[in-house]
DNA sequence: TTTAATAGTTGCTTTTAGAAACCAAATATT
DNA sequence: AATATTTGGTTTCTAAAAGCAACTATTAAA
């Protein structure tokens, strides 16, 4: 299928899905998160076609998401580690496993725990918060055009302006209700 | 492309990425989230091709993302709302919005800003926290077999015996060194 | 009563994923 | 040093998705 990049949307959602959205990707993050390193490794574990792993994972490189080093010091065979912006996909993976956890398989099927290393108890929930750290419920999370806005979001938000002549945008709620 | 399901995998990413892990189907519950309910409008935001719109409508209202409903009480035409269990990507979509926002936007450059529609104030980065609330690094984030966990899953965390004769499993360490 | 909009479907093309076989380089074995 | 094996891919082929445009049936508007 020829595929629809999402490159050219403005949105920093699309924007991740255009790096880490392709089938398989997100599940060669986990298996580095995981420990696994080397090629063979990751096509065994996960059961992907050769030359799909060969292309996620240039791509992966690509996109500094992963880079190549070698398997030791001086050795001429390299494998694949994070880099820091992939280790950043942290809370994506978290966040998919919990709902995944939650939704598919209820707390007592569940095949992985996610636990403090240093207590054994399992891991919160991630919460939406404020930015003094205040738990937020849906119905209060907004949505407002940012420095990096163009014409069509801000279209989206209806523009206002106030009596002190201030622009002001329209907060859209996030979930209809 | 024949494409393998993930659905046999005993993860639940990879459960959550069989149902939300297509092409589109996440810019659809952003559409969704951003107060779309309409076939055409869905469309026309996004610039999906027709066809793959409805089929990822179709297999949502399967999966119990999204529910058809009345555009008005009575009415006969139908559209498309969000469930409970599809407002709970909530976490996976402001995850993935933040990682976009930072790796590939920098904050100056963000298109859409994330607020607490009471203050105005951007939300909180998503952190992953302990049990009682707080921050946890990353180096201590840990992995254990869960109730559900089958053979190979147990495999891979090596078991060992206390004195007393309990089965203990070694925690493995999230993000390798 | 006619027109227009909506919510798809159909058929065709292009691209991607899967499978298996193949291959060169690096490493391990004898 | 010669041989075997493992590793990290690439190539070729097939089948299924995604894109595109045209078409259609139903609902709503004028």
């Amino acid at each position: 299928m020829k595929r629809i990049s999402f490159e050219h949307m403005r949105c920093s959602l699309a924007q991740a899905l255009e790096l880490i959205g392709e089938w398989w990707t997100l599940l060669i993050i986990r298996e580095a998160y995981f420990g696994t390193r080397r090629f063979s490794d990751f096509q065994a574990e996960l059961g992907i076609a050769r030359n799909v792993l060969a292309d996620r994972l240039d791509r992966l490189v690509a996109n500094g998401l992963l880079r190549k080093e070698p398997v030791a010091p001086g050795a001429r065979r390299e494998h694949y580690r994070l880099t820091e912006r992939g280790r950043d996909l942290i809370t994506v993976v978290i966040a998919l496993f919990q709902w995944g956890d939650r939704w598919v398989y209820g707390p007592e099927e569940s095949p992985v725990r996610l636990i403090d290393r240093t207590t054994g108890e399992e891991i919160e929930r991630l919460q939406v918060r404020t930015h003094d750290g205040r738990p937020l419920s849906l119905r209060d999370i907004g949505l407002a055009p940012g420095p990096g806005a163009d014409e069509t979001i801000r279209e989206r938000f209806g523009e206002t302006v106030a009596e002190d002549g201030a622009v002001r945008w329209r907060v859209r709620r996030h979930i209809a209700a």
